[in-house]
DNA sequence: CCCCTATTTTGAACAATGTTCACAAATTGC
DNA sequence: GCAATTTGTGAACATTGTTCAAAATAGGGG
């Protein structure tokens, strides 16, 4: 029992590292289930076995990546200066600077992240969401130090807002639809807009 | 001749249309080819006379979306008090709250704007792009009266810089993934950002 | 080691997609 | 009015994710 088992945590594993190899190559939409059960040497329907569908697959892909953002955005946070007036406002630029380099070396697994539509309108899981929420907390926390003061719906409406922001900065600044917009200008908008937002916040 | 490009014409229309409606009502990934063409009353290959691809079809629906969001926020951008010193920030925060609502009213065409992608990697057409990049001007436009000694370029980076943080934080507001905020306080937030971000813009 | 049962794995079949193309219909030109 | 050209048609095709009856495997007593 404990021999099948194992086998069957190892073909689910080894079916991830496939699908997460697929969207890394082409993009979430270029995931392919006869592709992936050939490379996990697996058969087409025991896909089925081993996840609900697809779209549960394209979450356990996400729920990694989130992972990996979750640790970069930690040591981004951490770092910088000991104790001073305007640490926290540099840990928020360091963090939504993190935040973009993650997204440049990440990009089709990063995309996924928010591209992914869940079939039919099937709601998304509850874990994937909180998961996503997680994110936030490295702004709010910086952000608490910045502003003590603000009561705590206040402030994860602000971390929310401030979030949001750098993610539409980073979203229009990797699409390459427009004119490409070198990373380092990239970058140096993100900071402007990180500080701006901090300096107003202190005149309020 | 006349007579038969007319009809084309109509019928090209009329698929529009049925596209249009499709997805308002159950979003991009809704947009089924033989839906539309029974609702235009034409056959299923005739598709492919009107149009090159599903493709073009949703980017002529994205069209219409962008010239109503256009003027949208035109009629925004102009109303407003006389000439008085804060009057260039009061219209980017009346542009950034019209955009807002804009979405929120028209919420599966204006996400079929960005979450449209083109099959197979192939690339969207240059008039498509004109289109989006029209945008920035709502912003420049009130931007450069607010820093007017600012140089083209980097006035150029400033507006996407602000249209982006605002798009992302329209976007995830209408997401209804996580706890739903009020219209109201996402509206609020909007004006809070785009007013912190004019008010940080003076001080630098 | 073997047999019977229960579980798991398989891949052919299915439904739904966008797209194509040989043919039919209609329009046009003279 | 007839032939030539243009336009419209929908059955057929290639590709999807998903299902399910059947085959293969595993499990456990004797």
């Amino acid at each position: 029992m404990s021999k099948s088992e194992d086998r069957r945590q190892s073909q689910r594993v080894a079916l991830i590292d496939a699908a997460e190899a697929a969207i890394l190559r082409r993009g979430v939409a270029g995931l392919r289930a006869r592709e992936i059960a050939a490379e996990a040497g697996c058969a087409l329907g025991a896909i089925y076995n081993l996840v609900a569908d697809m779209d549960e697959l394209t979450l356990l892909v996400g729920s990694r990546t989130l992972a990996r953002l979750d640790a970069a955005l930690s040591g981004a946070g951490a770092a910088g200066p000991p104790d001073s007036p305007d640490a926290p406002a540099a840990r928020l630029v360091a963090v939504a600077i993190a935040y973009c380099r993650f997204a440049r070396d990440n990009l089709n697994l990063w995309r996924a992240l928010f591209e992914h539509r869940m079939t039919e309108a099937r709601p998304v899981p509850a874990w994937a969401i909180d998961e996503h929420m997680r994110l936030f907390a490295h702004v709010a926390a910086p952000l608490r130090a910045l502003a003590p003061s603000l009561d705590p719906v206040e402030l994860a409406l602000l971390a929310r807002t401030l979030f949001a922001a750098v993610h539409g900065v980073v979203l229009l600044g990797v699409e390459q639809k427009t004119v490409a917009v070198p990373q380092e200008a990239l970058e140096q908008k993100i900071g402007q807009l990180v500080r701006l937002f901090c300096l107003g916040l202190r005149q309020s």
